[in-house]
DNA sequence: ATGGGTCGGTTTGAAATTCCAACTGTCATG
DNA sequence: CATGACAGTTGGAATTTCAAACCGACCCAT
């Protein structure tokens, strides 16, 4: 569980995981602490300077700074200087970090549909202009495959395990 | 930031959350600690015991004591007896808790592409049966939107903030 | 019946992390 | 010169986490 920073061809550090090899943990590692998606949240909608984030996330600011810089290392997002004068900074996502809408609309789903009366937000779609829908509605995630079309059901699904001495069910005996 | 109680129609427990009311947020609250969506994972794997969930996740025993006993409490897996004599348990995941499939694909993916040299686990995918694409092949999932069909963007999305006293920004001014 | 092994935890005490409130430094504005 | 915004940092207390050992119920083989 040391975190190596083992570089991928995209500037994101490959943490090492406890347990099962496993990209989940894998990106775990690098967003799940608290208050990390809750930041890329904010910088998601457009608050991008660290007062904000505060106030709208409700972190202690000195976990804030420590999560911020820990993402910025981890390259999901970015520091820009917006003022010299005095030196200020506001925080942008890197590709990785906009490669995180899919977590996040996920996330947002389930909680629209388990942990919340009425969803406090809505995400409005509309499809590119001169499509069959263009007209604007609410965002209703689903997840589809891409190679297929089709959408993932659990039923149609079947896991296979290629980290070696894995399988489903654990590490293989005997390795 | 009261871990309150009021129930949905579903039986899941709706949690306070701080900052802005959002429904990732209270998903987080539920499911974002550490260790929660690992043991989910292996429960997904179909490792349903105790020891089976600690070897396979890296976590403490005390730990995944607790975090079970929270998810179970969070209505997003539940204890069913295997064993009288001795008693014993396995975790099996609720609706709710087969409804974070999305979540997991989500970050197994940002995961697969960010965190990760290779792969260490792939979905299997096979469309229904006759129909154009049953031939098997590794999941790629993508966030699409179920009411027009088309990918979510980026581009394509707006916010819009419901919950009173705030909107895109933050709480508002003078309220 | 004794000793070992399995399973699902609990206990303990130390170590790490988090939280809160106050503080700092730099600058702009009035 | 005083005030306020902004972006953190600091200190100390409170909480959470961790690793390792332990426990109780049971099964099995000797």
């Amino acid at each position: 569980m040391t975190s190596n920073a083992k570089q991928g061809e995209n500037s994101v550090p490959h943490p090492d995981v406890p347990g099962r090899p496993c990209s989940a943990a894998a990106a775990l590692q690098l967003v799940g602490e608290r208050w990390a998606l809750l930041a890329i949240r904010e910088i998601f909608y457009g608050n991008r300077r660290f007062d904000r984030i505060v106030r709208n996330t409700g972190a202690p600011r000195d976990r804030l700074a420590a999560r911020l810089r820990a993402l910025e290392e981890a390259g999901v997002v970015e520091r820009r200087p917006y003022s010299e004068r005095p030196l200020r900074f506001e925080y942008h996502l890197t590709g990785a970090g906009l490669d995180l809408a899919p977590v996040m609309h996920a996330l947002l789903a389930w909680g629209d549909r388990w942990a919340v009366d009425a969803p406090p937000v809505a995400f409005r779609h509309r499809g590119a202009p001169g499509s069959d829908h263009d007209a604007e509605h609410d965002l209703d995630p689903v997840t589809m495959c891409r190679t297929c079309g089709e959408e993932a059901r659990s039923g149609g699904l079947t896991i296979d395990v290629r980290a070696p001495g894995w399988d489903r069910a654990g590490p293989i005996e005997g390795v």
